[in-house]
DNA sequence: GTGGTCTAGACCACT
DNA sequence: GTGGTCTAGACCACG
C-alpha cells in the first residue's frame, strides 16, 4: 500500500499526503487506531522522517487526522467527508484543463473516451 | 494578451509559454512573422531579459519558433499543427486527474456536468 | 576528466555535455548513481552555477539523466543506448561534410585513410 | 546558383562565403570579370549589403580575390588551389567527428556507406 | 544539503 | 537593432 516512487517528479510529501488520503478512502485505517509512528514509518519507507513530519503536519492541517500528545495520530471523524468535499475544489482544475484541450483542438469525443473509460460501464 | 503574475507558483517561463501557445491558437501571431524581441518585450513586461529568454528556448524547442541569429524571432509554420498533436500527449494527466476525482467520489455526472460546459452545445 | 576551454567559441555548456556524453560512454558514471551537485561542480570547475544547471538542463531534455528535487541528479538507466541512437542522427552531418570536402577537391584516398586511422585495424 | 536560406542557423554570410567556393570550383566565374556588385547582389538576393560585404571581405582575406579600386573584385588566379589547400585543413574535424562517432558505438561499416554513396562508384 | 527560478548587467556575433 | 552566452548573487522548495 505504501509504495512511493521516488524518481517522480511529484515531491516525496505529496506522494505520501495522496497514500493517506487513499487509504483513508479504502478504510484501511481504523479511527481508533493510530496512524503508523514517523519513526516506525520512515524507516519503513526509508525516507527521510522530515518529509513524512511534513505530509503529517500537511494532513492534520486539512484536518484528516489529530494529534493526542503522548499517543499518536488519530484520523479524525469526518475525515472521509473532508476528503470528498476537498474533491469538488478540484473541479476547477478539471475545467482549465478541458478548457485549454479543447483550445487546442481535442473534440469532446476524444476527452468523452477517457472518461468512460475510467467510469467504465457505471451503469 | 501578456498579463503575468509574478507571485504565482508556476514559473513565469512556462507562464509566457502558456501565453505563447494562446496567442498561436488565437492566429495573433501569423506564420513566418517575427515574434516580439527579447530585449522590447522583456522591457514591456517588467521581466527579465534571460526569463523571457528561456521561454523563447522552450518554445523554439517544441518547433514553434525558429531563430535567424542578428534578425529575430519567427513562427515556424507548423507551429499549429505541433501544439494540437502536443495537447493529445496531455490526455494522460486528464486520466490521472478523473481517477483520483473518481476514487475521492466525485460522481460521473457531475464530471460530465464540466465537460458539458466546457463543450457547450456542440451539435 | 572535466576539463572546459573558455576561451573557445563552443560554449562552455556544450563542453559540458559532451564532457558528460564522454564520461557516460566510459563507464565513468555509473547508472542511477548521482551525478555531481550543481554547486560543488560549479565551484571546482570556476563556472558559474547558471551555467552549468543549463547544461544538465539540456543533459536532461536529452533522457540522460533525471532530476529528484532536493534530492539530487542520477544518471538514467538507458543513458548509453540514447547517446548511441542520437549519434546516428549526425550521420546526415557526416555526409554534408563529405560533400563539402569531395566537392573541394578531396579524393576518396584521402578520406579513407582518415576513416582508416581512426577504426585502425578493426578485423 | 545563388540560393540562401534565412532560416538557417548557418549565418548568412558564411552560407554566401561558401556559394562562391562553390562557383569558383565550377567555374562560374571567370578570371578577367569581375564578381558581382555589392548593391547588385544583395539587392538580387534580397540581404543586407553589410551582410555581403562581410563575406565579400572574408573571401578576400581567404585570397581568392582582390580588389580593384574604382572597377571591382576580380577573382585570384590561384583561388582554386587555395580552395583545394584550405579543404585538407578540414580534415581534422572530419577526423574529430569520426572520433566521436565511432565511440559512441557507430560501426566502421556505417561510415564506409556514407563514404561510398557520397563517392559513389568512383571507379 | 539538493535543484529551480529569477534578476541585473555584461560581452559577443550577426544583420 | 537582433539573439546567445556568461557571471554574480539572491530566494524558494524539497529532503
Amino acid at each position: 500500500m505504501f509504495s512511493i516512487d521516488k524518481m517522480s517528479r511529484v515531491p516525496i510529501y505529496e506522494q505520501l499526503i495522496s497514500i493517506f488520503e487513499t487509504g483513508i478512502i479504502s478504510g484501511e485505517f481504523a479511527a481508533d487506531e493510530p496512524l503508523p509512528s514517523v519513526r516506525a514509518l520512515s524507516q519503513q519507507l526509508s525516507i527521510n522522517p522530515n518529509t513524512l513530519q511534513r505530509a503529517y503536519q500537511e494532513i492534520e492541517h486539512r484536518g484528516l487526522c489529530y494529534t493526542v500528545p503522548g499517543s499518536g495520530r488519530y484520523l479524525s471523524t469526518d475525515a472521509l467527508d473532508r476528503i470528498r468535499s476537498a474533491a469538488f475544489e478540484r473541479m476547477d482544475d478539471l475545467g482549465s484543463m478541458l478548457t485549454e484541450l479543447k483550445s487546442k483542438g481535442v473534440s469532446k469525443d476524444e476527452i468523452q473516451r477517457v472518461i468512460d473509460s475510467v467510469y467504465e460501464r457505471q451503469v
